[in-house]
DNA sequence: CTTATAAATAGAAATGATTTCTATTTATAA
DNA sequence: TTATAAATAGAAATCATTTCTATTTATAAG
């Protein structure tokens, strides 16, 4: 908890009971959740909630680096605990739990160098999702 | 022009002014475009067009290989002409000009291995998002 | 420990993409 | 030519997300 306590300060945020009990609920829950699904699980314990209130936290907990952005299926957006916030890596999305796992491999020198080369064309970022079953689930 | 209508009789769907028009659209502006991109630019020539259309039409047509999606950063979904329908590949998009090019080269190989075994996890898909300046825009 | 101040928040309302619905029109196969 | 299922328009509904405003609160300075 203290290390992203810290990185709240560091991003000049406030530290409220709503900011840390979004990090709490992903402390314990360590699968990737939506702002709805993170609204209904602290509205049981925080009954005065606002969903903007939830959308502008997730967006300034992702900002201090403290959750990572991932796309559903149905190009919502989805968070997660970021335990690697300054490591370039990928993540692994179980299709069935919701669990996300962090890849610490990325071998995009390879389609970077065949674009330059082939289209001579510059490459500024790339984006990869990656899905399929846990080690629990498959 | 064929085989993109060879393409909608092969998917039962029938060919309509809509959608040989919308097909037309995406050969001549070989750059990704959303519905209400497309809606804009066709209802000068049809005046009587329904924005549900236009949605409808592009599902169809991506269902049937003719059209490829890509997230755009707003994610809200864009459409281009699909070239490769049958080979697994990747699309490289123009932040400038939002040009679509087609990558025929995946080393996936070593991302899933990586994953399979340090995770021990099944990789079931993969989604790439590469994107950059084209070779005129840069 | 107060108090002043900017930041954070609730709740209502607006926004905007996308989908649904129903009546009408149209492509096409017989 | 006609019957039929498919396609369409246009209005309305849906739903995620953002904006707005008044109120509350964290916190830094005294």
């Amino acid at each position: 908890m203290e290390p992203y306590l810290r990185a709240l300060k560091n991003n000049r945020l406030k530290i409220t009971p709503r900011r840390k009990a979004v990090i709490n609920l992903f402390v314990n829950y360590r699968m990737r959740m939506g702002p709805y699904d993170v609204y209904g699980k602290l509205k049981k314990k925080l009954p005065i909630l606002g969903l903007p209130t939830v959308y502008r936290i997730l967006d300034e907990l992702t900002k201090a680096g403290i959750l990572i952005q991932s796309l559903s299926e149905d190009r919502q957006l989805r968070y997660a605990l970021c335990t690697l916030p300054d490591a370039h890596h990928h993540h692994f999305t179980c299709r069935k739990c919701s669990k996300i796992e962090e890849v610490e491999f990325c071998n995009f020198k390879g389609v970077t160098r065949f674009i330059e080369k082939k289209l001579n064309a510059k490459v500024e970022a790339h984006q990869l999702q990656i899905e399929g079953l846990c080690s629990e689930c498959k």
